[in-house]
DNA sequence: GCTGTATATTTATATATTTGTATTAATAAA
DNA sequence: TTTATTAATACAAATATATAAATATACAGC
């Protein structure tokens, strides 16, 4: 499948999940997810060292926008990448900084 | 290198890489100038159908966010992908629409 | 029911982005 | 030097986003 035969809807899902993980922690928390890693809120909120209710907000719109899936179990609720492939964004990325360096 | 090694700087700059993409616009661009092409400003704003105007503003953020480099020649400036690797972004989401379909 | 723990949402303020129109700058050719 | 072409910039209006603080909800155990 050619980008040219996306359709503007499925160029604008595209945009919108890029724009998702287009932040510093909101790549941070990829990482973390990499390898089918499954995480709650709590222990992202504490490896990241940020605020609960900020975790929780980052973390709703990786989801929103089909990033992340979720699953609550009792109290906690798991997060995890909805499409493995979606790390190889992270992976692209540090090559990038590996041929700066 | 992993993630975890990232400076803050680096992840910031991962960050605004991927917000610079992040956009249908430069998605586009992006897929027009992989695997090496170069094209023109006015070729860009052609073949996509924008005002050349919001052309050169899209290929500017993408350059100065370290995703794309510049070359004039003569009247024109040609634009192309800094890192060959950058491609795979794109890539990446074509093929996260190829396992939903 | 009540209490504590885990998550999610709302709200407000500040800041950034997108887009078009108009203008300006740079180069080449006449 | 004048003109045409190509590209970059300035500006403004609408829209979108980031952030933190406060509040609300969901669930487990008692």
């Amino acid at each position: 499948m050619k980008i040219e035969d996306f359709t503007v809807e499925q160029l604008e899902q595209a945009a919108s999940m890029l724009k998702a993980i287009a932040h510093p922690v909101r790549i941070s928390i990829l990482n973390y997810l990499d390898g089918g890693n499954k995480l709650t809120v709590t222990e992202i909120h504490q490896l990241l060292n940020i605020e609960q209710s900020t975790t929780s907000h980052h973390l709703g719109i990786l989801k929103d926008k089909g990033v992340l899936a979720s699953k609550r179990e009792g109290k906690n609720t798991y997060y995890f990448l909805k499409h493995p492939n979606l790390s190889k964004i992270v992976e692209c990325m540090t090559n990038c900084f590996k041929q700066d360096s």
